[in-house]
DNA sequence: AAACGATGGGATAGCGCTATCCTAGCCGCA
DNA sequence: TGCGGCTAGGATAGCGCTATCCCATCGTTT
């Protein structure tokens, strides 16, 4: 063989198939390729078509640490979810994920456990990874991790929450009202004639506390706000708490004929403590949750919910910020994906 | 300044602080700073000191990607897991994922959707990475998954489940023995008095698949087992799926007794509809479940099941995956962390 | 006709590390 | 005294890409 026509494959120590590899064999050079199969500035299709084949044939596959070690970006998209064991936030991580797949970047979960500390922590560790995009749920951080995003000047889009007004310099955000989805939900119950409405509450963050605004202002509209109906308690959610919360209503406030749980695991337990004590659902009390969660259709009665778009709100965010990573503008900076009241037994 | 005493901080185009910036401040090579920093090979305690200070003072950060490039492995594990719906496999991914991140490692996260081919994909994809090791949830993968778990040499552990016998070339394993598990709370069952026990089943993974062989085993030995008596339902396993089974179980077999679910959401599930269909439980039926999942503790009447040690295997699998990154072999190679029949109201 | 920008290709210098090889110094031993 | 083996540091060649600069070839303008 002649010494200037190596053979196909290099001798590389580890054996991978590399861009020069197929630079070499399709007769052109490395930046070619590299320009090619990124769809990078102009290259003739003709070429373009050639070096697919050939990168096909060799089974050549990018190094994605190569990739990021020379563009300084990755193909890493860094998302931050508060908790796993609440499914609102699975549904979402896994229609982003699903999204973000299909277009070839690989997801580095945070989970923060609604820690401000832990949230800063994860950004940074995942920061050095140097990802393209970055999703992160709510609007409400602490300086440090603001600072972070701002100064990475990672394209970023917000999940599940909306910014109060529309400010001039508001981050992309996807979601929904909290707020009016809180309302929505109290004056159904106000609708079906219910005046003792109290609210129940753990795990207050920033969107139960959104909520909470909603149910005040439904109530105070009707003239039957009462600031000693709210219960909330910073404690983690779960069924569990749901019951203790409930019974602590009915046994501390007898009047109360309907609650408002500001999410579906909490008012899941209430209905089975109701079953518990034999307290009537919905004659005597009725009972409305947040979320539409798994299970809500199975209770006994059935839950009134609001139903988020959780999964699309994941999907949205995902293009939106598929997008940012491509350097467009979208079309709007805020994404309203609306809810649902879902009228069941409980109300 | 003397030409030759630059000024510490270099001044790259990207303006991060590098390996060679530290080793020029603290007046040593890049290499010692490397093994300095990475306790690599034997360094003067003194240098190491020295190192670390001024790496700490100068901010660095050693660029993963760089680092990926150079080595060839990343700090990445990369976890599969079937779904993220079933807090199972929540707590499972939580613990490990905590423990991996104390040691420095990113967690990329696969969800199968028990499709043995997306498992293929996504294994693909993350080997594409060079993990440092890989988590993967149970023992059977189609043989192209195994065929690149093979090949990529990549250390991995197997979560949940555990070889039938003690095969001499087994992987690494962390679990518990899903067949006994399954015996042994028919076993309970049958100490109640039970004897017409039915088996209902969704989502027929191999692990749900053992538990039915503890069943049979189980019923076989008190002489009671009548095939008949298995409801398996392929479709994912789900609350109202329960409803559905437990419906037609106490339909077309009423002599039942007893029945076991396969899995928390499936009995659940169950619970409910008995309630919706008066249904005396456990009276008229004894119902079990597997697994303990949230919520189990609060259904009316409470439900009893099998404790399986997902978070104890999360953590556990990832220690052990830890010391084979680090080359050690563990004192076995398959850990058996047991599991415990909870005994409630619901039998 | 000369000058010009636009187009599409190539050459090459990094990106920031680690792995490998090399070397000076030291100890122990014959 | 000499020599071999060890220890602990340095020098440097990549790892596999992308970004940048450069250049030849066009077609277009004044």
């Amino acid at each position: 063989m002649h010494p200037l026509a190596p053979s196909v494959k290099s001798q590389r120590a580890t054996g991978r198939v590399t861009l020069s590899d197929v630079a070499r064999a399709a007769g052109v050079s490395p930046s070619t390729v590299s320009r090619a199969l990124r769809g990078e500035r102009a290259v003739d299709p003709a070429l373009i078509e050639r070096v697919v084949a050939v990168s096909g044939k060799l089974g050549y596959v990018p190094d994605p640490a190569a990739r990021a070690l020379a563009s300084q970006r990755s193909d890493h998209v860094a998302i931050l979810i508060p908790l796993l064991t609440n499914t609102l936030f699975v549904d979402l991580l896994d229609a982003a994920q699903k999204t973000l797949r299909a277009a070839g970047f690989q997801t580095l979960i945070g989970v923060t456990h609604y820690d401000a500390s832990e949230e800063e922590q994860l950004l940074r560790e995942q920061l050095l990874h140097r990802p393209a995009g970055l999703l992160i749920t709510g609007l409400d951080h602490n300086p440090a991790t603001r600072k972070l995003m701002q100064h990475s000047q990672v394209p970023r889009v917000h999940l599940m929450d909306l910014p109060a007004s529309d400010l001039v310099d508001a981050p992309y955000c996807v979601g929904f009202r909290q707020t009016e989805a809180g309302a929505a939900i109290s004056r159904h119950l106000l609708a079906q004639g219910r005046r003792r409405i109290a609210f129940a509450a753990a795990q207050l963050d920033a969107r139960v506390m959104q909520r909470l605004y909603g149910w005040r202002i439904a109530l105070q509209e009707a003239g039957v706000y009462e600031p000693t109906l709210e219960w909330l308690n910073p404690a983690p959610s779960s069924l569990a708490l749901g019951g203790v919360l409930f019974e602590q209503i009915m046994q501390q406030r007898p009047a109360v004929d309907a609650v408002f749980f500001c999410n579906d695991d909490l008012a899941q337990g209430a209905l089975m403590a109701a079953l518990r004590l034999g307290i009537p659902v919905p004659s005597r009390v009725a009972i409305a949750g947040f979320n539409d969660l798994t299970g809500s259709d199975q209770m006994l009665p059935t839950l009134t919910t609001v139903r988020t778009p959780r999964a699309r709100i994941g999907e949205a965010a995902a293009h939106m910020l598929l997008g940012l990573m491509r350097g467009e503008a979208p079309a709007q900076s805020q994404l309203d994906l609306g809810f649902e009241i879902v009228r069941r037994h409980s109300t």
